[in-house]
DNA sequence: CGGGCCTCCTGGTAGC
DNA sequence: TGCTACCAGGAGGCCC
């Protein structure tokens, strides 16, 4: 589920509902997802804290504490974050819970445990030594940058698309999204397009990601005419009605239009 | 360098 | 019904 739009979404629900909170207790109930802490000092560091401020970069989420640093919270293939109110149980699948003073908390979930959660001092820091791009939405990333980024790279548009160390955001269903729109097959190689198509990706990669970001926030259904409302076995294409086609790309599964979608 | 394949995990589902 | 194989929106490592 999570890339840049889910992780909007999670961070909407953390601004709304997570922040200004006093933390009473964190429970952590799988350890494995925890990285470079145990769950005794993330206790001590959340303790009687309160998260300040939530801010989305890429796929991750970081929630800040006081003046003394971030947590963060990467989602991986099944991640989520939800708040449970006083009444309610912990829902199955909960990683973390950070149980508020009021009674309700947050929690993180991971069926699959292939996230992570941590902690870091300075989060431009961090993103340097993740060598983490710039988010995708980032008010200073220009038309320039993102064609610059691209021909750098060689091979498929796709897994160079998906490539947090370029841009952070895009993975397997926006890169799927983003070709879509823009009418390009999923197997297209970078060598082959010219500069303009390349330019040309970067306005519908953008307005793809705000929009399907703001319908998250506001939990809200998706567009018809995307790929995304359709991108299943027996799904077809919104704008042809042709059954979609899916094979692997770059390993992922890529769904498309063979007859919208062609060199 | 890129791409293919495997791995970390769990659980839902298609097929027998 | 029960079993198995396979697949899933991430990402890193290994090999060719």
């Amino acid at each position: 589920m999570p890339e840049l739009h889910d992780v909007e979404g999670f961070c909407a629900i953390a601004a709304k509902h997570a922040l200004q909170q006093n933390i009473q207790q964190v429970q952590v109930e799988k350890e494995r997802v925890l990285e470079g802490l145990s769950a005794a000092v993330l206790g001590r560091k959340l303790h009687n804290h309160t998260f300040t401020d939530a801010h989305r970069h890429g796929k991750l989420l970081f929630l800040r504490t006081g003046r003394e640093g971030w947590l963060f919270l990467h989602f991986g293939m099944t991640g989520s974050l939800e708040m449970r109110d006083k009444q309610d149980a912990i829902p199955d699948h909960t990683c973390i819970h950070f149980q508020f003073k009021n009674g309700g908390g947050l929690c993180y979930l991971s069926q699959r445990l292939l996230g992570k959660v941590g902690w870091c001092d300075d989060l431009d820091a961090f993103l340097a030594e993740a060598e983490i791009g710039p988010d995708l939405l980032a008010d200073d990333l220009t038309g320039d940058d993102f064609v610059r980024g691209l021909s750098e790279k060689h091979g498929m548009l796709k897994p160079a698309l998906m490539d947090q160390s370029l841009f952070a955001g895009i993975g397997n269903v926006l890169s799927d999204e983003i070709l879509f729109q823009t009418r390009l097959p999923p197997d297209t190689e970078i060598a082959d397009l010219k500069e303009n198509t390349l330019r040309d990706l970067f306005g519908p990669a953008r307005r793809i990601c705000r929009t399907l970001a703001r319908a998250h926030r506001a939990q809200r259904d998706i567009p018809k005419h995307y790929l995304l409302a359709h991108r299943h076995k027996d799904g077809s294409c919104p704008r042809c009605h042709q059954k979609l086609s899916h094979k692997k790309v770059a390993g992922r599964t890529s769904y498309f239009c063979s007859s919208c979608q062609s060199a």
